[in-house]
Formats: C-alpha cells, sequence, structure tokens
DNA sequence: TATTGTTATACTCTATAACTATA
DNA sequence: TATAGTTATAGAGTATAACAATA
C-alpha cells in the first residue's frame, strides 16, 4: 500500500514539473496559460468562431471575449469577418501569433526529447504501455464518479 | 521520435486527469484548490505564521492573508496569537478544518489505490522506476534551464 | 533597522444576466 | 425564435507598494 501512495507522489510531482515547463513558456512569451491554451487551440483548428473556441475551451462566449481582446491587443490574433454569417467573427492568429504557436509545438516536442531522449528505447516502451494501463484504470473510474 | 511525443502527450493527459480528481473534491468540500492547498501545507506543518505560509505556497503574504479570511469565515481555520512574537498570528486548524484535511488525506490514499492497486507489483515496480529515472531526466532539465 | 501582517490598488481568469445585431 | 458576441457586474487568485505594530 505504501508503493502506490509513493507511486501517486511521482506522479504529482511530475505533473508539477511539466506545469513548471509551461510557467517558463509563459514568461518567456508574455502570455498567460488560458491565452497560450486559446492560441493552441487555434493553431490545431485554424481560424475559429468565438462560440467554437469557446467550446473548445470549456469556458463562455464572455470569457472569449475577454481573452482575444487580450490577444488583438498584443498583436497575436486579429478579428476578421465571418464571410457567411454577419453575426460571427474568425478569430485569425497574425504572423506574430503564428509565430508564437510553433514556438510552442518546438517547445512541447523539445521537452519530450529531453524527458525521454535519454530513456534506453527498450525501458520508454514499457513506460508508455504501464501508462496506457493506469490511464485506462483512472479514466474508468472517472466515468464511474462523474 | 514519434513515441516521444505520445509518451508526453500520456504524462500531460495523466496529470489532467489528476487535476480533474481535485475539481472533484473542490466540488464536495465547496473549497477552492488555493484553499485547499493552504490546508493541506497546514496538515501537513501544523500551526503555522502566515509568513511561513506565505513561504510554503510560494505566494506573497497578502495572497496568504486573504486565504486565512475565507478559510476563517468558513470555519475552517482560526487564527491564534503567537506565544512569542505579538506581531505574527499561528494559523491553527479548527475541529472543521481538521476534519477537511484526513478527508484530504483518505482521498488522495483512495485515489493511489484505485489507481495503481489493479496494476500487478511487478509491473508497478517498473512504473515507478522509470518514472524516478524521467523525474531525474527531467529535474536536470529544469535546473540547467531555469 | 528589520519583520509580520494589514490596507490600498490593480490585473487576470472566470461566471451569470441582459442586451444588440443578425440568422 | 434562436444564435453570436457584447456590455454590465461580480468573485477568486494573484501582485506591488505603503503603512502599522512589534522585534
Amino acid at each position: 500500500m505504501e508503493t502506490l501512495t509513493v507511486a501517486l507522489d511521482k506522479v504529482l510531482l511530475l505533473a508539477t514539473l511539466v506545469t513548471t515547463d509551461l510557467a517558463r513558456f509563459e514568461r518567456e512569451s508574455g502570455l498567460t496559460t488560458a491565452r497560450i491554451h486559446l492560441l493552441w487551440v487555434l493553431g490545431a483548428a485554424g481560424p475559429s468562431t468565438q462560440k467554437s473556441l469557446a467550446e473548445a475551451l470549456g469556458v463562455t462566449p464572455r470569457n472569449v471575449t475577454g481573452l482575444v481582446d487580450a490577444l488583438a491587443q498584443s498583436g497575436h490574433v486579429s478579428r476578421e469577418p465571418h464571410p457567411t454569417d454577419r453575426r460571427a467573427t474568425l478569430v485569425t492568429p497574425t504572423r506574430k501569433g503564428r509565430k508564437t504557436i510553433r514556438d510552442l509545438v518546438e517547445s512541447h516536442e523539445e521537452l519530450a526529447q529531453q524527458l525521454f531522449g535519454a530513456v534506453p528505447p527498450r525501458r520508454l516502451a514499457a513506460f508508455v504501455t504501464t501508462l496506457d494501463e493506469t490511464i485506462d484504470i483512472f479514466s474508468r473510474l472517472m466515468e464511474e464518479t462523474s
């Protein structure tokens, strides 16, 4: 039973370390977590309405208004007219925004390599497999309790 | 290289799942993350000055004032006079606060068992070992870049 | 002179509700 | 009538700066 607690502590520690790395990107880019998250979604989905961003981020449309205001102010996105729906706007990354998204992807890949690059491939495979099992168990637990 | 990205994605997913579980505790207790964190530290350290809480939590003393105000209002802690330093107060958990801390510890242990209880012991040992390596690498990386 | 905790002020993220323009 | 996005308002967490009481 003690082994179990040790393992969870390590997962929590790892989660903290990953969070810390994201914090570093925030400092360097001058952006906040919420704005980075919006840019990340925008990078994956392409120009989007604020409604769809609100759904993807799991926040209210009002909140998206504020985030887009800030990202427009800092020059990362612009509001473009929707081609067919005059009520809607298409939030679109600017050149600066696209560069930030590229940096974010690179930082993500760099982290993956530095985090796991030195682990022997055989052990890495075992790690991924065990993590898969763990996540399966965890996911079922979450479904039961929610 | 692709395997690396997959592995990091799983760690991020796991971190999200752990966060989700904490959110459940928040809903059930009516507390927020910041207040739970303070209670957690208090449970580990015992009655503490606000200064030491600020250092443990990595926030400003002013912030602790607000968190202790809220936790005192909800009946989880009280401000007691410091026995030797009349400037300082000893933030002390009430009976209700102590119960919440016990629930939090139990929830933590329960999570550990549900998360890892179904994993065969041999695999669990491998998991912990691999995670140790991973965290070593990650920690060194963090030190270099900070 | 240094330290503990407070008041004052401000910014970010988040929410609900009411409203405007458009579909 | 329904939807996209806004203004209005509010609460939580965070910060810096100035200040009081005490060390």
